[in-house]
DNA sequence: GCCTATTGTCGCAACATGTAACAATTATAA
DNA sequence: TTATAATTGTTACATGTTGCGACAATAGGC
């Protein structure tokens, strides 16, 4: 677990880099959830600044970057075995804008030297995750106020570049789906084809055909019908699908 | 240009990074050509250490990562505007072995200091380039001796994770050519549709039905019909066609 | 029991792709 | 000069996929 000392600390000033990570090299997460119809990203807050960010992360010196992502996702929501891959790095220049980190560490008490590691330039690695919503638990990091789920369609404004890479992230979501059926890491363990529709749907942002997309959802054979589901509503109950895991 | 003191000269023992670039960040192209029905790689050869490596890159402290990755495109081929995108970040622990470099150095007749910043852990990110092979003249950089183009169905070893980062490229091409028709920067201005087939052919590796290939090219509307090609040859002349720029 | 909303499924049209055939063209051989 | 072989551009037809509507089957509301 992330300690504020870890983060807030100097190695000293020789080492720009903080506390065995590796410098300038910073992990995003684009943490993806789908709640009622509605496509869900995880932001923190930080309090008495009005900012809010994708979660971060860095690499230790003695880890791997994949792996750094995965512990960066799993201190935020306590899940893992995650899809969770790169989509893409930002290392532009214009990045390197140390102000709002300045006014969080000043927001925490902190009066960071002009040197402090946290306010060089970093590339960042981005990451996209797609997380049951309904399993994550959000956690806030050392720095943060709170870490929520918001919806993709009415985001605060975010930090920094934060929000092309939010875009982006789903940019690539929408060319990895119609290679692999990955949007099922957004459902719960079982689903209706309607939602999964939906699920489509949203993150398409366009209609599809009902009878196609289920005759295609089939077709692929990765989908195991459960059960009837009880909707205790008037009309035909809908069968239960569940991911077929060897798929995966 | 890149000269060799700058990569070679420590810039102090306290600051990690070598004459202002980023520390620890690295960028690895695979620059590829099509020539002769073969797909062709850039690689760079180090004499007396019978090493074969991809043209790699330093980002310096003042410049753009994409910005950075079209200079050592361009130091390695001399051309500009070339299709160039980020495929995949290699972050492994596993990376980092020293002692390819170090024989590298040695046959350059340096004795590198054992904590000479280009014996540390590199992250690198990887770049593929698709480049018009009658285009493009390669030029080895400060630390090698040769810059040629290899058959991609016949590498020499490469260093390090070199050959995972050609593979992953390769998917990578792949899997966007269907979304992209990007194979028309491999070729050159002009081209018969047999080549373009051919090179498609050999990318995907796998044989193309001709009459739908012709069909489905044409039916995309970028590409202009210039020519009939004299080939010399006893059949009917082919046609030539150009790629709409405007479509680019 | 009738009505309404939603689901699972089927049939048909529209479109795309695989396959083969055919005519056109160009050099070579007879 | 004519036949031949190779390769290309194009078309015709079979096959496969997707879009779209129709229909029956529920399940609760009334």
């Amino acid at each position: 677990m992330t300690v504020l000392s870890d983060i807030t600390n100097s190695p000293g000033s020789v080492d720009p880099s903080g506390a065995g990570y590796l410098p300038g090299l910073a992990i995003d997460l684009v943490i993806l959830g789908f709640h009622h119809s509605q496509l869900k990203v995880l932001l923190l807050e930080y309090e008495n600044t009005g900012l809010f960010a994708l979660p971060a992360g860095f690499i230790q010196k003695k880890e791997d970057l994949n792996a750094a992502a995965h512990r960066a996702l799993t201190e935020r929501t306590g899940l893992q075995g995650i899809f969770l891959e790169q989509f893409y790095v930002f290392g532009d220049r214009s990045r390197h804008d140390p102000s709002p980190l300045k006014a969080i560490l000043k927001g925490k008490g902190i009066s960071p030297s002009k040197r402090h590691w946290l306010l060089g330039r970093f590339v960042s690695v981005g990451f996209y995750a797609l997380v049951d919503f309904t399993k994550a638990v959000p956690n806030p990091d050392a720095l943060s106020d709170r870490c929520e789920w918001h919806d993709l369609a009415n985001l605060p404004p975010l930090m920094l570049d934060h929000e092309t890479m939010v875009q982006k992230a789903l940019d690539t979501l929408r060319a990895a789906m119609d290679r692999k059926p990955i949007g099922f890491n957004l459902l719960p363990e079982t689903f209706t084809m309607g939602e999964l529709q939906t699920l489509h749907e949203t993150i398409l942002n366009q209609k599809l055909n009902r009878s196609s997309f289920q005759r295609r959802m089939l077709s692929l054979n990765i989908l195991e019908r459960v059960d009837k589901k009880w909707t205790g509503r008037a009309h035909k109950a809908p069968y239960l699908y569940r991911f077929l895991q060897d798929k995966k």
